[in-house]
DNA sequence: AATTATAGACTACGCTTGTAATCTATAATT
DNA sequence: AATTATAGATTACAAGCGTAGTCTATAATT
């Protein structure tokens, strides 16, 4: 799996908003939430695309990112690694984890009991 | 929140398993998973002390290490910063994509079950 | 055509991390 | 008491990371 820094990931997922993107738009995107410098955009495009997480065509002066690899394949990896270090790769106990610290809403519970309802209607 | 990296997690885990507990102790049980030196895993123990998630006293020539934090409380902090930054702060789309992907089981059905169960127990 | 602005390439630099080796003080052994 | 073994302290060092600044080629403007 690419490993991706948290930098590198936030900027990749500027560019999942919409893409293709050039770098001024993914630099756009990115002024609202972080103060970064244009030009450390640029350097994590850099380390993106040698990574392989990113490609580019060429236009003009220009280049035009597309990510190489999907969103959700990305964070389910991310996800199933997080829950084996921490959970011995069983999801329960991180929900268990954050219904006993109060973190969990109706609406919460609600989206969780759809996803096992799908989860059983898939089974038959 | 104190900033752990993946090997001084696993150090603190190793810890966390039965404690108080030596060096010698830790590093044995390390060494079942681990094929670390054992002058690494006292690095990190000494790291971990730096950044104030252990503390130890002295027992002759020996430090007897104690962690300075709960592995559940470690833990749900990990898990909201991860879903924060993967899923916008929901965990539903979390065990969505676990479901998607065919990575549930009917033992992690139940067990989520459970956990809606208790918690609607405890609205009432 | 000459000049300027700018996109991306390359360079920089201190901090963290993984992974130990060496140094030093003292407990254990002879 | 002298010697040795060992626990922890200190030092090391390359790769990755956050965060840009400088260089270079070329598109845009005068």
């Amino acid at each position: 799996m690419i490993e991706l820094s948290k930098a590198e990931f936030d900027v990749l997922d500027a560019l999942w908003i919409n893409y293709p993107a050039t770098a001024s738009q993914i630099i756009e995107r990115l002024s609202d939430d972080k103060q970064w410098h244009e030009k450390t955009i640029k350097t994590l495009l850099g380390r993106l695309v040698k990574k392989g997480a990113l490609t580019f065509e060429k236009e003009g002066r220009q280049y035009i990112y597309m990510p190489c690899m999907d969103r959700a394949d990305y964070t389910l990896k991310e996800s199933q690694n997080f829950i084996e270090r921490f959970f011995s790769g069983r999801i329960a106990p991180l929900v268990s984890g954050f219904a006993k610290s109060e973190q969990l809403s109706q609406q919460d519970i609600n989206e969780l009991k759809k996803v096992i309802d799908d989860w059983e209607k898939n089974q038959k």
